[in-house]
DNA sequence: CTTCTAACA
DNA sequence: TGTTAGAA
């Protein structure tokens, strides 16, 4: 399985997003109703994001802290279509070096949330998926 | 209990 | 954006 298909996973409901990234389903929904974000839906509508859509949101609460709206956002960021195969859309290069920081962020989170184990429900959810990323 | 949509004291 | 109501 490629890394490609691997980050494109849609896997985690929008309590562990929230976690993930310190934003409120609010503002998830927000964000998607806006199209800064496109997660795929299970058969009971409950949205499911992937581990890209989780960068993603870090990126977008980073420029919403700096001051910027959606419409800012939308400039600087590759509006997603779909599963697009060969698309890595990196406008610029500034957006290259944010990427590095955001990831080391959310392995660490990721990394917290598979060893502290959430509650009943949500440890089977995301756990059994996580142990594809880290090896613990 | 968790998430969804729609709407507003 | 917060928050809430009612449904799934």
């Amino acid at each position: 399985m490629s890394e490609e298909i691997r980050r494109n996973m849609a896997l985690f409901p929008i309590g562990i997003v929230m976690q993930l990234t310190d934003l409120t389903a609010r503002q998830i929904r927000y964000y998607e109703q806006h199209q800064l974000i496109m997660p795929a839906r299970t058969s009971g509508n409950q949205r499911l994001f992937s581990y890209n859509d989780v960068e993603r949101l870090l990126e977008i609460k980073k420029l919403i802290e700096r001051g910027a709206n959606i419409a800012g956002i939308k400039q600087v960021m590759a509006p997603v279509v779909k599963e697009s195969p060969e698309t890595t859309v990196m406008t610029e290069d500034t957006e290259e070096k944010r990427k590095e920081l955001t990831d080391s962020e959310l392995y660490r989170r990721l990394k917290q949330e598979l060893v502290t184990g959430n509650r009943r429900g949500q440890v089977s959810l995301i756990q059994g998926e996580l142990s594809r990323f880290f090896k613990i």
